[in-house]
Order: structure tokens, then C-alpha cells, then sequence
DNA sequence: ACCATTTCCGGACAGGTGTCCGCGTCAAGC
DNA sequence: GCTTGACGCGGACACCTGTCCGGAAATGGT
């Protein structure tokens, strides 16, 4: 009545010392099995995995990574603001982290609660800590300051402005001056900006390239374009786009391109338009940015920039990887990805 | 010049040790300061606070979660397809269980690594693990039996259809009856289903609402609707939509409403229908499924079913923390949710 | 039966933290 | 100057795994 009853039920096993236990073997046997350790008996390493497979048995992983020799684990940091083409990168750069051995640890979080997190992730040893997304910079920067004073490698993607981050990001204000430059060249004039505010921190870069684009055509910015967000106000982005909109209608001379912040603010404002009665391109050009996949499904198919969102994460792993290798680097790594210019319907000739 | 230099550099701390003697204090206080002992001095604890955020160290989780009494974290899975209603879930879940003192570790895998993921997490020691979205059955039914034989608690939000597994779901039946009601009131008797086939397992439910529905009104499935999806390939769904729905236009006797397995198909083939010619609604009804935000930016609004994300991962973490308490359930639980047609304007009276 | 070799045991240590306990120290009160 | 109490010190143990090492046991061959 010793050995026959344990087919019924396996034992939950929690520790190398009970699994030793169970299979009449020291612990110490065991745990040359799990590494594979040479000058073992096969007849002894079957009766450990038969024994492992039937408990379900895993070794404690806290145990093992205590001696600090490296947790292979990344922490990945993003807002609440959840958006397709973010959580896009944030899939394929951790499918890439695990097959280079990486974990990732991940935690979507709200303002104010960077603090916590961070301090999580150095509790759990992290190796590097990603940002990606849109985040309050100031808030940013503080926890940029800690990870350096900290010795822990990091990297931005998708927020340009703190200059002693390590910063992947689509060149933003190249996008813009080439979509500036394609509606220029249609003959538009003046320019309703959706969602991009002349003077919020957080969009310098567009509205540099856009500034830099009037004027090499001999324009001038607050003379011919025009926005109405006096803040960054980002909810509801579908909706926002369609009060904008309809806010330039109000205007005695609307103007004739509409260049929205992403798409959804685009596709909003072209819905407001087309309720008014105009017809796009015809009565009015709009433009998106991000190119997801629903700028295909709309009528008139929505002219937009793409993210160039696999050629981004493989810059990402480049830059972490090489913290990863050669420890944090002297001068802050500063890569930008080249936008590319998507033309579809939605934008032409100005008329009149 | 042993006490007026460290002004300069605070040293890294990597253990308790190292801060107290950092501080000038045994190892032994300092743990009491960190864990919040009382009997100690108020300008001792304020000392170690200074020297804690002077070095930024913060305590080694993995030597504290050895001992296993507790880790407090929770393993959340998720595919690889990562749809906006799954990621508003993930992140309303994760905030939730954040209040709740449990910390969340995120895994997006494609088909097959489930196996090492649900090993990585009972390695990690994980209290329970969630599933979100939709999976391989056949594979997800394996992973719950092994996490039973582990006795570890789990959770499967959204994924019908394995009767050992604790379940919260939407009642799709209930959704589709309802829409087809409403369809049926408006006279329809031909339907498209777009993206639900007759006969795929995972599509079941739906299928088993739709056909009680056309009962109730003395009509047979096979005879009034009719699904070109041989099987379940979801990809680049807007796309896929407008493919079906071109599929369906080259019927002689093309339906005259069409369910669509969510928003985004259902876009592709308004779009599709639009494209030919028909009016929308006057030439034929298109329903969606989910209701995101950009059912109210389409020419016309889209009639769909909203999901209740709230009260589905209130539910949700109300079981899972029911769980936590008690222990696994003697019998499996299983939760629906009752959904909410939403009807827009992309529904209307039946032609002819 | 003896010896050599393979294989396994069991003890030991390290790694960082939490906790308990006895003892030393220091200051305050009498 | 003594007692008393408050507070910090430092040793010890536990948690679980990986690894090393000497010795014991089993196995193989002759």
C-alpha cells in the first residue's frame, strides 16, 4: 500500500526537493536532469521527465533568477491611450524580443502612475525598459533621469522631445512637409490643421515641417493655416475630428485641405464635410496620418503617411540590442524612420 | 575623504546589504524600514528613505516571491490577433486588477507557443491565468486541463465552447437573434453572413441564434442564408469584407441583408455594395458586431451589437477574485453576458 | 571474488530578502 | 549612579535552485 495509489492523483508538486521525493531520487539528481547535465543514466533521466510531464511540474523561476546573472527580461511601458498601429508595434517587437530569449513584461498604465511601474520593473530586474506611445513628457523625462542614474538601458519609440532619450521615431516633420508640398503642388492655399495645435510642445515637429513647407513656397504659417485646438484634447478621436470640422465650417472662408493628426480624426472630419454637403476631393481635400487599414475602406479612399511600423521595430531591437551588448552609450542614440507619402483620393485640386 | 565624496556619484545598490552599509545601518533595519515594522526611530526610517530615493534601489522581487506564499500575479494570454474590443479588455483588466494589489503579466503568441507561455507563467508562479480572445480550441482545451490538474484558477473571456473551462462570454446566440429579429421585422428573407460559416465550430453560437431566430418565424437556415467562408480565415478584415460582398453580388438573386462577423467586415462590404451601385439601406441591409467608434463615422451609421465591455470584465474579475478566495470551483462557472443591439442606420425596410 | 568504472547520494555553498531573538548601547528618569 | 526602556546590532534560519565535491553504491568486466 505504498507505491500502487498514485495513479490516481499526481501530487502538486512545488519544489525540486518534493519531485526528488516523489521519483526516489536525490534532489540533486534532479536537478542535473533539468540542465542536462552529462554522466546520467537514461533510464533515470526517463523516470524524471515521466515524473515531470505527470505532476506538471516547473521550476521556481524567482529561485533561479535571484543570482541577478541576468533576468533576460525587458519592461514595456505604454499609455492607456490604446491605438492600432502602437499596440501593431508593440506585438511584433515582443514577438522579436522572445525569439532573441527576451521576455517582455508589460504594463499599460494612466497618468501619474509611471513612478510604480518603473519601480516594478527595476524590482523585477529588468535588463531595458521601452516606452512606446505618447506620454506627458515631463513626466517622461523624470523617469528617463532615474533609468540613466540607474545604469538601466532604455528606448523611446514614438515621442521625439527629450533630448537625452534614447529615441527611435518617424520623422515627423518630414512627413509633413511632404504632404505639405503634395497639396501645395494641387494648388491649396490655406489649411484647416485638425488636431495639431500651433503651439502645444507635443506637436513641434509637425508643425515645424510644416511651417518649413509654406515657406519654401514664400507662405506663411498663421496666415494661411489655421487650427482651433487650443490644447492636446485626444478622446473619442472619430468624434473630435467631426466637431473640428464642422468648427471650420463656421468660418466665412473654410479652408480648402484639411490635415488631420491621424486617421481618425481625418475620417471624422471627412464625414462632417460630406454632411455639409461638400464633396471630397472636389469641394475640399483631407488628409490622415498613420495609414491603417481602414483608409482603404472609405469613399474617397483617405490620402495618409505610413508609420513604416516594421522597419521602426527592427531599428528598435537594433539600438536595444546593442545597449544590451555594449552597456549604455555616451551620447543619447537618436535614429528617425523615413515616412512614406501615401496618396489615395482624398486629396485634390483646390478649387476655384 | 571618506564621508564628503558621495555627494558626487550615488554608488548602484543591488541589495539590502549594500544599502545599509551605504547608510551605516544593519541589513536586518533596513528590511525593518522597507516592511514597515514599528519600533523604530523616526530619524532612522527617514535616514533609509533619503539613502532609497538618493540611490533609486528598490528591493530584489525575486528573492521576496521565493517562498511562493503569494506572488500576486496573474497571467493574462491574448493571440496574436489583437482587435480593439480585446485590447480595451485587456487594458480595463489589468487597471482593475492593478486596484486589487495583483500585478498582470501580458503574453501575445501566435498558434502552438501556447504551451511554453502557459509554462513561463507557472514558472513565474501566477495565481491564475486569463485568456482573452479567440483561440484554437483544441489547443486552449489542453492548456485548461493541464492548468486543472495544477490546480491553478483560470479564466477564459470570450471563447465559447469548452465545458471544464470557467467562461465569461457574450451571448452571441442572444445578439444574433436579436438582430435577426429586427431583420426579419423589417421583412427580410434572404440574408449574406459574412465571415460566419455554417458549419465552423467556433462560429456555433452565432449560428445556433441566427437559426432559432429564422424558426421562430417558420424559416430554415439553409434555405434563406447562405456564407461563403469554407472556413475561418480572418485576415485583414475590411478587405475581406469587400471581398465577400463582391462574392455575394454576382448571386442572380443577390440577399438583401447581410451579418457581418463584426464592424470591420462590415465596412469592407458596405463598401462593396456602395461601389455597385446599391443604396444603403434602401438596396440592402448591412449589420455589424462589436460597435466600435467607427460605426459612427460610415455613411450610414452601422447597425451592430454592442459587446458590454464593462460589465464583461466586471464579471470577469469577479471570478477570477471568487476564485482567488475560495479556491477552484467544484463545477465549472460559466457567465454570459447579455448584449445590446445597437440599430443605426444602416438597416431599413426590405426591398420588394 | 575482485577491481574498475559508472552512477547516484548527500552535504555544502551562494544568491537576496523577511523575520525572529538575544544582546549590547544609549539616553532619560529617579 | 542606578534602573528602565527604547532602539539598533548581528546572528540565525527559511525560501528554492544550481553547482561542486567527496564518498557510497551499483554496475560491469575479468
Amino acid at each position: 500500500m505504498s507505491s500502487s495509489d498514485s495513479k490516481k492523483t499526481p501530487p502538486r508538486i512545488t519544489s525540486t526537493a518534493e519531485l526528488a521525493r516523489y521519483v526516489g531520487l536525490a534532489r540533486t539528481t534532479v536537478s542535473r536532469v533539468l540542465n542536462r547535465q552529462p554522466g546520467l543514466k537514461q533510464s533515470t533521466i526517463d523516470r524524471v521527465h515521466h515524473a515531470l510531464s505527470e505532476t506538471g511540474f516547473t521550476p521556481n523561476a524567482y529561485a533561479t533568477l535571484i543570482k541577478g546573472k541576468g533576468t533576460s527580461s525587458i519592461g514595456i511601458c505604454m499609455e492607456n491611450l490604446l491605438t492600432p498601429p502602437i499596440l501593431l508595434k508593440l506585438a511584433t517587437l515582443q514577438r522579436q524580443l522572445r525569439s532573441q530569449g527576451y521576455t517582455s513584461l508589460i504594463e499599460v498604465y494612466g497618468r501619474g502612475e509611471s513612478r510604480t511601474i518603473l519601480r516594478h520593473f527595476l524590482s523585477m530586474r529588468v535588463e531595458a525598459v521601452v516606452f512606446i506611445g505618447h506620454f506627458d513628457t515631463g513626466e517622461l523625462e523624470t523617469r528617463i533621469r532615474e533609468l540613466i542614474a540607474h545604469k538601466t538601458p532604455h528606448l523611446i519609440i514614438d515621442h521625439h522631445g527629450i533630448p537625452l532619450a534614447n529615441t527611435v521615431t518617424l520623422d515627423r516633420a518630414q512627413a509633413m512637409r511632404e504632404m505639405m508640398n503634395h497639396l501645395l503642388e494641387l494648388g491649396h492655399r490655406s489649411f484647416g490643421l485638425l488636431g495639431i495645435p500651433l503651439d502645444h510642445p507635443s506637436r513641434f515637429e509637425r508643425i515645424h515641417g510644416i511651417r518649413a513647407a509654406l515657406a519654401a513656397h514664400g507662405l506663411d504659417l498663421p496666415a494661411c493655416a489655421r487650427s482651433f485646438d487650443a490644447q492636446c484634447m485626444r478622446t473619442q478621436d472619430f468624434e473630435f475630428g467631426h466637431a473640428l470640422a464642422r468648427q471650420f465650417l463656421e468660418l466665412k472662408q473654410p479652408p480648402t485641405a484639411y490635415v488631420a493628426l491621424n486617421d481618425e480624426i481625418a475620417i471624422g472630419a471627412m464625414r462632417a464635410l460630406q454632411e455639409a454637403g461638400l464633396a471630397i476631393p472636389a469641394g475640399a481635400s483631407v488628409t490622415g496620418f498613420n495609414n491603417q487599414d481602414i483608409c482603404t475602406m472609405m469613399a474617397p479612399l483617405l490620402t495618409t503617411v505610413d508609420q513604416q511600423i516594421e522597419p521602426t521595430i527592427k531599428t528598435a531591437m537594433q539600438v536595444l540590442m546593442s545597449q544590451l551588448r555594449d552597456g549604455m552609450p555616451a551620447r543619447p542614440i537618436l535614429r528617425t524612420i523615413k515616412p512614406e507619402l501615401v496618396i489615395r483620393q482624398s486629396t485634390g485640386r483646390a478649387a476655384r
